[in-house]
DNA sequence: CAGTATCCTCCCAGATACTG
DNA sequence: CAGTATCTGGGAGGATACTG
């Protein structure tokens, strides 16, 4: 299979960029950035993540919501979520088998940030796509 | 070349996922949020962005400050934070050729939202590690 | 229902070489 | 210096089939 190496990484130890994030810390917070915003930047996560906002859901009630993802994507993602401490996975032991997913505490927290992100692209979007206009008709020789 | 299309489209009209991100709004809004999600979760934009908020910098202080990037994901990159409007691009025509990139006020604004992620990232990374580190142990059979 | 196991394809992004 | 052009592999992710 190809869990276990999730690996997130992407940044070797050796000349790592030390830009800073907001004030003086620099590269080892960097990575840690880094890590977290490839959840974020993920396809699937941050939808995954919202839709959990409400409240626990199952496996295939998540899947219908989000719509277009695969179950290998769900599953994958899920997995991601779950191990970084996001989500938590409860099996029910019935039958037919019953999983419930539901945000952590850590999970929950994340959507404040990530809420301010999705106001700022809800509020800046209109900009963007005229600047994206004007770039693709001025630009295009 | 390969710009023009950029397409950070993903999310055809057909069926879109409906979950709604903050409060009422759905379908269209989620469009918009992630095509800038996309922006947001790309490898080195964020960087990028947070490499310029400090003030506008050439083509190759960029890429020494960045310090992994190729210059052919710099150069890809810049062009699609100046095509959403993120970015200002401007060229002095002199021997050998000057091109400074700056943050627009849109790009200056999106520095906000991405400093919050970068602060929850940066409190909450020691407890994500530790999730990890149980979760590789405790599910790994 | 909630997954796992494969296969397969396309695109991303690095490396490299060249140019105004 | 600030790019562009081209080649290439490696991996992300979809489709499909199967299982406890």
């Amino acid at each position: 299979m190809e869990l276990g190496h999730i690996d997130v990484t992407a940044s070797e130890p050796t000349s790592a960029p030390d830009v800073a994030i907001s004030g003086g810390h620099k590269r080892s917070s960097c990575e840690a950035v880094n890590s977290v915003l490839a959840r974020v930047g993920d396809k699937w996560s941050v939808l995954i993540v919202m839709t959990l906002a409400h409240g626990p859901q199952r496996f295939n009630e998540l899947k219908r919501q989000v719509g277009t993802i695969s179950q290998r994507m769900l599953t994958l993602t899920l997995r991601g979520l779950e191990r970084d401490g996001l989500v938590k996975r409860t099996v029910f032991p019935t039958i037919p088998p019953r999983v419930d997913y539901e945000l952590t505490d850590l999970g929950h927290s994340l959507r404040q940030p990530i809420e301010a992100l999705g106001n700022w692209a809800f509020d800046n979007y209109a900009s963007i796509a005229s600047a994206r206009d004007t770039f693709d008709k001025t630009a295009r020789k």
